[in-house]
DNA sequence: GTGAAAGCGCTAACAA
DNA sequence: TTGTTAGCGCTTTCAC
């Protein structure tokens, strides 16, 4: 069924029934509701291809994720997408996927651009410095970032969580219980998330005047066998940790093995503080605080930005937009309790 | 740059320009080398707006995904779609990413084909018994079903794992070494890939003469704390299981948890065997063995089934086209070493 | 309040 | 080998 069609069963002019369907004033209320009623019981839905080629509007939105090969393709994501869905729903929007290969980012972005497929993109995995922002200008597409871009002065729309307080936090609550040695288990220190993470980290040790024990540092892919890894080496050695902070609960799984084969408790002879928690499925409900992100408030975060990217394409003089989301201190039920050091 | 700007530079017509770029033959290699050049250096794509309603075909694929406002967005289905993306990058296709509430899915559907949006749809996560076939086959859009559907005699394209002989194979396992009481924390068996996981076991089971302990099975949302709560009541009852079949390495985190609250020791009071265990990020390099699905047969599974949509598309005539992945036994590193009954 | 006609950017008969 | 023309399904002036 198309316009076509539908118009003439109902003896209307195909402009009529669009302008009808379309909410536009002039149509009489009367056939406005004809129109209705015959789109309805026709199943009526306008061929959005024509839709965007008349108006110039694609209706859809891109989301491009940067993965490599041998990536996973990060949970994170996933529940940040199935957010932002809801709000293209919402509004009529369709979300197209593309995956890239860092490689050729680029010239991704560029051929999304020309192909006129979407009317704005979501920019994921942002790094400290990223050449994105300035393509993404230069070529015209809004965008909002789902995180931010640390060394820049370029303005853009971005929504973030606070990982900085988070891991400030966190840091500061093993001070409080008495830690000094407090080992940072973290990401790639090239991208913004795990930057910011140890930005906090560091700031509050200044802050207790701790100075930084850089062997309790590591950096890496967020594996279990890294975290393992990482872990033994680092109770093997003199004057280990008391405590370990951990930027993913993959990584804390490895940390509990290595914590468990030397031969300790968790909550007794060592703490251990993890992100992302919820997102492993536990269900932390109650008892269980929250850390940085959860696997409802990445969901919602979705739908927050998706919103920021629609509003900015209906009206660009808002431009830049951004937000940042706190969310309390936690821990995660995989981690087991903290301890205090006595 | 569009085709009329890029064709009035060359001097050429629009047909030809076009024809040039699609590989007609019969245009002049030389016309064709300049037209290639300039829409190069002029960084044109086709609209694919315009390509589309020319030529009817919308050169994207929708993945649908069912999932209700607190579930998660399996990893399952996120690395499938990397693994899609893929070949639809290959062939110059575009992936629409759908989310739809278990509701609303039937109108979900309908609105995708009338908006003319797609070419294809691939379903995920079938049910054992599945509404979807019928609808999908009354409104003519082409479909390829992640998994399978049990109770049907319709005929349709699928890719799957082999689930049941997986499960089959690692029930076997654990006879061989001796147990005979085997729990079997499984999914919802509404779904088809619960349902087959269960036939594999029972079929094992039958195979050798031991009858199913039904107090041993339980089925319920793949997540730790169902998990920790199966194993705990089953290790509390009378005759304990000595082994048991986790459908998910979630599930597996939360029995665990159980077996080593009971002070019991996988590998060696117990055995453990859990699906799906490669998704959880671990490295299961060298050593462990491979049980189902893991990330990167997951992801493959992906580039396969998307294959087979746009064969489909190309050539109806095909229809319908199976695949049924076989994959090896395997054990996940999360689980432990198995535990020969001594 | 309604309709006729042009046009969005492309492809595909049909002509030359 | 190339060009002319019509048309995909919709929106949007402009005229009535």
């Amino acid at each position: 069924m198309n316009l076509k069609q539908l118009s003439e069963n109902l003896g209307l002019s195909q402009t009529t029934v669009s302008r009808a369907l379309n909410g536009y004033p002039e149509v009489s209320e009367s056939t406005r509701l004809r129109v209705e009623i015959a789109a309805e019981k026709g199943n009526y839905r306008p061929n959005m291809r024509a839709m965007s080629l008349a108006t110039g509007k694609a209706m859809a939105i891109a989301h491009v994720i940067p993965i490599a090969k041998h990536d996973v393709f990060n949970p994170v994501f996933a529940e940040f997408i199935a957010g932002a869905s809801q709000t293209y729903y919402k509004y009529g929007y369709e979300l197209m996927l593309t995956i890239a290969e860092a490689k050729d980012e680029e010239s991704t972005y560029r051929a999304i651009a020309a192909k006129n497929a979407v009317d704005g993109v979501i920019v994921h995995s942002p790094l400290r410095q990223d050449d994105r922002l300035a393509l993404l200008k230069e070529i015209g597409l809004p965008f909002v970032v789902h995180g931010r871009v640390c060394d820049t002065n370029e303005e853009y729309n971005w929504l973030d969580m606070n990982n900085r307080r988070a891991f400030k936090q966190a840091t500061q609550l093993l001070i409080d219980l008495g830690h000094t040695d407090i080992a940072l288990l973290n990401g790639p220190e090239s991208m913004s998330f795990a930057w910011l993470r140890r930005c906090g980290y560091l700031e509050a040790l200044g802050n207790n005047k701790i100075s930084e024990r850089t062997e309790l540092s590591t950096v890496g892919e967020l594996t279990e066998p890294n975290g393992y890894q990482a872990a033994t080496a680092m109770l093997a050695a003199k004057n280990p940790p008391s405590a370990f902070l951990v930027s993913s609960y993959i990584v804390a799984l490895g940390v509990r093995r290595a914590i468990s084969e030397a031969g300790l408790t968790i909550g007794k002879d060592i703490s251990v503080i993890t992100h992302d928690d919820e997102l492993s499925y536990f269900d932390n409900a109650g008892a269980v605080p929250q850390f940085t992100s959860t696997r409802s408030s990445v969901r919602e975060a979705g739908v927050l930005a998706a919103e920021m990217l629609l509003e900015q394409i209906d009206n660009p003089t808002l431009y830049p937009q951004t937000k940042l989301l706190t969310s309390s201190l936690v821990m995660g039920s995989s981690t087991g309790p903290f301890r205090a050091l006595s």
